[in-house]
DNA sequence: GGTGGAAGCGCC
DNA sequence: AAAGGGCGCTTCCACC
């Protein structure tokens, strides 16, 4: 692991960082000044249809407003790990009902967001070449992945109509270009890979679409048969199973009653077997060693596996599972890279 | 003035 | 009560 492929990775992190990337700063601040009057537009919105002005930006006022002022309510709102009132996007919109100060809100979070993110602070970290060197970190996370800080890198918006406009300002200098290379639902390969189940095999050697081969085993129904509803369905599963969800997380995602989520769940295994045999196995493994390993031998631990609290194993579990996918991904692309 | 936690949210 | 993994950054706010 260390030596074949993490230590030829240092010389090649080092040369991207200092490399860099070409930002087209004027272009920024273009948007700057275009988003900064929207935010402004809509702040006096809110402000009027909140009857006062106050800190939007602070959880604490805001939710004063929304509860207190508005006496704003719908069922199944959540509170923070703390005990307040979240006025977390998903519950602002369980309120989009009662006031269009919602919808305002939620626009004014979006720009914010990108404005204080993205926009206005990117400019400042480039060098006097217009260049960005953000420090990509090869150790840190626990599952292997790299990560990327000052600035960021590695979540840079990607979809909607803003996000767009911010990718835009990433260039490459006169007589080059910009290429990407990335892997194609690469999470969900190695569990094929390492499952060895026929079904999720078979998917990826025909070159299917997976979220809609997914869905038409699930559903039973021709692939020509699918429906955008079935897809969307399968993609939340497809990417809850890499995540180690129950069919509490599912059904929320799904909507929908717990008895069709069960069945949606119980299915999703009738139909790939030997998916639910190796997470099994993975979990043996956690629950004996103490640690799993991915394909390539990184090996994380899980010291709660075998607590008797039944939530901290199944997070314990959770985790078990998805740091042998992830991590599995994360040596594959180190691999690439070198 | 600096620090660190909480809340929220961007990406894969 | 909560119940999907992994990150980093901004803002507010309490605290020293």
């Amino acid at each position: 692991m260390y030596k074949e492929i993490e230590l030829p990775l240092v010389p090649i992190i080092k040369k991207a960082e200092d490399h860099g990337i070409l930002l087209d700063v004027s272009e920024l601040k273009k948007l700057s000044i275009k988003y900064h009057e929207k935010l402004t537009a809509l702040e006096k919105k809110i402000w009027d249809l909140a009857g006062q002005e106050f800190n939007i930006n602070s959880h604490k006022q805001l939710g004063e407003i929304l509860f207190d002022k508005l006496n704003l309510t719908a069922k199944g709102l959540k509170k923070t790990a703390g005990g307040a009132r979240s006025t977390r996007e998903s519950e602002l919109l369980k309120m989009k009902e009662g006031n269009p100060i919602i919808e305002e809100l939620l626009s004014y979070r979006e720009i914010q967001k990108l404005l204080s993110t993205y926009i206005d602070t990117l400019p400042e970290l480039v060098d006097k070449e217009g260049r960005l060197h953000t420090h990509l970190n090869q150790t840190g996370t626990t599952t292997g992945r790299m990560s990327s800080s000052e600035p960021n890198l590695q979540n840079i918006p990607a979809s909607g109509d803003i996000a767009k406009e911010i990718r835009k300002t990433f260039i490459a200098p006169q007589g080059f270009i910009i290429a990407a290379f990335d892997y194609s639902q690469i999470e969900m390969r190695v569990l094929a890979w390492l499952s060895k189940d026929k079904n999720l095999e078979e998917i990826f050697i025909k070159g299917e679409d997976v979220h809609s081969a997914v869905a038409s085993r699930v559903f039973g129904v021709a692939e020509k048969d699918v429906t955008k509803e079935m897809r969307r369905k399968a993609k939340v599963i497809n990417f809850g199973i890499v995540y180690g969800m129950g069919v509490s997380a599912l059904q929320k995602n799904l909507g929908g009653t717990r008895e069709e989520a069960q069945q949606f769940y119980d299915n999703y295994f009738i139909q790939f077997p030997k998916i639910k045999e190796y997470f099994e196995k993975l979990k043996n493994d956690a629950r004996k060693n103490g640690f799993v390993v991915t394909r390539f031998a990184r090996r994380r631990y899980f010291p709660m596996i075998n607590s008797k609290l039944p939530f901290i194993r199944a997070e314990s579990e959770r985790m078990a599972v998805n740091a042998v996918l992830q991590g599995t991904a994360a040596d594959i692309i180190k691999k690439g890279v070198n």
